[in-house]
DNA sequence: ATAAAACCATGATGTATGTCAGGATTCCTA
DNA sequence: TAGGAATCCTGACATACATCATGGTTTTAT
């Protein structure tokens, strides 16, 4: 029985809160970003942003659900799920390459800021604690994709799907029993296995004891066994 | 038949080359960087940070090639490639957690510079241009780590190591006839396949006239076509 | 309200690739 | 320079998982 506040350690799917670079921020500095920000609603199902187009802006969740995904050909690769307080884009803040390097959707209805580029490029360059929070960020980021690219490639599907779920509860709806917004399809790309394998193995999981699940209610009942799934592979 | 200077675009295995970042620098910190440094030897095989140890220090290979990988119980997954240039620990900057996130080793005989990590978190807050410029490391590094894991779980074996070769020919190397100071062993690791099947993908590679290989000799005779392999998947 | 589309579910089948076993070659060391 | 270890290579075998097919259910849209 864990804390609300102290989610499970897993590989992980998905990307912490942190918003707290704008904490160093001056008074002025905030004022700066509020005026050179707009804020839009996204609708479930669209495209928040796209891979390789121009941009002119860092995004920011703040209320919703988006999938983060790098395109290739007609297949993609879930990145990860950005929660509120997720910042988008700032692996294009490169002068020399101001594309969106992937794309961003809307899970659900999602609300998300637009922060001017410039400004935050700006705003790096005067404000040293505010670069290397956002140096934090990245680095966390990183950490946290090898944590997942492990889990994908040495895993096989138990352990992914075990992952994924421990993920969700932990650090998404941070409650053992949440309603998905996801399909299983989603679950499947986010897995990275086929619709139908996680369905199976959603129903193992269920005839064992892990899980409960009607529809789109999901309650974790054994998390400690999920956990043990995960670790054996 | 392309230039030197342009190699092929793959996903990719390995780091570019980045030491740009120093170029913003003063010369009194650029005194400073060289006055909180040291060289360091390591031998083929040595092991030059590993997981989970505290670090004070950023690396910097200079000389030679090293391996950054992530180990989680007996199995371990390469990060990447790290050659002359490249930098290791970045992502052990925060403040909170100073530990390596990956370990690193040597593949041959690597020179490597350990840069004080204070000194690096007061030159990112003393200089915009700096942190701005690591902010841009770490922004490519999580890229090219995206469209690594991109391949790794997308493609079969054919593509994943099709991938790896123009990567080594084309970033390491830098030409097309190399000779390779990795085993088999340390070919699937990276490619994320068994040694066995390395071994039957080269041979059918050197049937197929894409490559030759005399031991640890390999030229790559036919880029286009392995290149066309990655894209198929 | 009703049609269409998407989603959920389950069984049968195929295949890519890992694993195991064995032998040949190369590399290292004492 | 020999003996042992690591590496390289090949074949046989096993299997996890994707794919395909089909039908029932839910959601969406008009």
């Amino acid at each position: 029985m864990q804390a609300e506040d102290e989610p499970i350690k897993t590989s992980c799917t998905v990307a912490h809160q942190h918003c707290k670079c704008f904490d160093f921020l001056t008074d002025e500095q905030r004022a700066l970003i509020e005026k050179n920000r707009v804020t839009v609603e996204f609708k479930k199902g669209e495209i928040i942003a796209k891979q390789g187009s121009f941009t002119s802006y860092v995004l920011m969740v703040c209320e919703g659900l988006a999938k983060v995904y790098f395109e290739d050909k007609d297949d993609t690769l879930i990145l990860r799920i950005a929660a509120p307080g997720s910042l988008i884009g700032l692996t294009s803040l490169t002068k020399s390459s101001n594309v969106f390097h992937y794309s961003a959707s809307a899970y659900v209805d999602t609300t998300v800021k637009l922060i001017d580029i410039n400004t935050f490029r700006q705003l790096i360059g005067e404000n040293g604690l505010f670069a290397a929070a956002i140096i934090d960020i990245l680095g966390e980021n990183s950490i946290q994709k090898n944590e997942r690219f492990y889990c994908l490639t040495h895993r096989q599907s138990y352990g992914k799907l075990a992952d994924l779920l421990l993920c969700l509860a932990g650090n998404i709806f941070r409650t053992q029993k949440f309603v998905l917004p996801l399909t299983r399809k989603e679950l499947a790309e986010l897995a990275g296995m086929s619709t139908e394998s996680v369905i199976r193995t959603m129903k193992k999981f269920q005839d064992d004891k892990l899980i409960t699940s009607n529809g789109k209610t999901i309650e974790i009942i054994n998390p400690e066994g999920l956990l043990k799934i995960c670790e054996l592979g």
